[in-house]
DNA sequence: AGAATTAGATGATTTAAATCACCAAAAAAA
DNA sequence: TTTTTTTGGTGATTTAAATCATCTAATTCT
């Protein structure tokens, strides 16, 4: 669930067990390369023409749309071992999201052909990766049609639980993004955002300091992202 | 052997090319089974076992989420030449949401092991089931969060053209859903649901007669969903 | 360092849409 | 056929959350 500082970075790109064969690793090792973004860079933008496949080596990534009245709808923060913008490079020829860093982060590029050739001729990888893809929009899915009938505090309930759970695996944390992010994450307002945050406090479920979140009850988030 | 009237059903199933030899699609039809279902049949629910590929090669499905108190969130409504339930099948081991048949359905089931042994030994049909899947998430992707930030009469317009233009390409047609059905697709409640149809009817955008719509402007419709 | 911008926070007000409460018509079940 | 249930429809009321306004603290910029 974890795989923030996962010691083999690579895990997810080439999966244990005899799936890949070590030219086909070598393959696209060499046809790869690193990156490196600073918090808030820009990956790729929502509309460019999609180019290289992405793995998240290090950092955290926000997937996001641009929606009407400039506000965003963050989709996902992509840990390392995510495939960053992978069903927009396969979905179609352009970015159908925006990605920037929200850490600072190290992204591989793989060049679509060499990958696709991988893929083409291996079956077992190709499947691998369509399992990913499957796995992950569940997910997202979930996560999105979730939010879509719950209120706030369920809403901000599940933010929390989101990092705390998947994310930094731990009852202390600090939110790496803004009120106004995590607000887009959840699907309300900044002010909103806020708000619930305080009752959260008041309520002694959560001490707040800034960004840094502890959860003082966990059994009480819990309840409040499932009641909604 | 199902054979049918249109040769063209199984076309995303089959696809045209290279991509399939002949051994590989007799193989695929002789594991399978067309499976008729009634209108208002369950194929699947949420939460039950995977265990078959399913192919829709006629009818129209609705693939949709239990949500909590009872209201359930409507994904897509699926057409001929969709594989129903994939993403669960490759993603989970159970389906995380359910199907039904709105029209006379008829589904071609394959035995799972059968299809991941083809895409296994098969990467450019991997790649093409891949880049199926791809494709549809970010549609369902970019419907589930354009509504989230639009309000009544965008959500509305929306639904209005996925019939018009996706599911029927006419002007006019007649909604497959009753007005619950309709609003758990918008995202919304039945009052306001029929509340905004009326509108759009009072201000000459749609004539409706019962389940039947006919567009007058599309024009304005489209403005409608645009602006949100 | 000082100015300017962005972020966090809180109160007051507005508003869009859900909820509630019906009723009539249609469909399904008895 | 009659009864029961579901569906479509409309008005009145409530409410949750967005918006507006304002302020301080924190960053970022020059």
């Amino acid at each position: 669930m974890i795989i923030k500082n996962n010691p083999d970075i690579y895990y997810k790109l080439f999966p244990k067990g005899d799936i890949l064969t070590d030219q086909e690793i070598n393959q696209l090792k060499s046809s790869g390369k690193t990156i490196s973004f600073s918090k808030k860079d820009v990956i790729f933008r929502q509309g460019t023409l999609t180019s290289h496949v992405m793995y998240l080596e290090s950092g955290l990534v926000k997937l996001f749309k641009h929606g009407r009245n400039d506000r965003s709808i963050i989709l996902k923060i992509a840990t390392p071992g995510y495939f960053i913008g992978l069903i927009s490079i396969f979905g179609d020829d352009t970015f159908q999201y925006s990605a920037t860093a929200i850490e600072d982060s190290s992204v591989f590029f793989i060049d679509i052909n060499t990958f696709n050739s991988v893929l083409e001729n291996n079956g077992k990888y190709s499947v691998y990766l369509l399992k990913e893809v499957c796995k992950d929009n569940l997910n997202i899915f979930d996560r999105i049609t979730s939010q879509y009938q719950k209120q706030l505090p369920g809403k901000i309930a599940d933010i929390i639980l989101y990092f705390s759970e998947y994310i930094y695996n731990s009852d202390i944390f600090e939110f790496p993004l803004t009120r106004n992010e995590l607000a887009e994450l959840a699907g309300t307002t900044k002010e909103s955002f806020i708000r619930t945050l305080t009752e959260f406090k008041n309520d002694k479920i959560i001490e707040i300091d800034g960004k840094l979140i502890k959860i003082k009850s966990v059994d009480i988030i819990k309840t409040l992202s499932r009641l909604g």
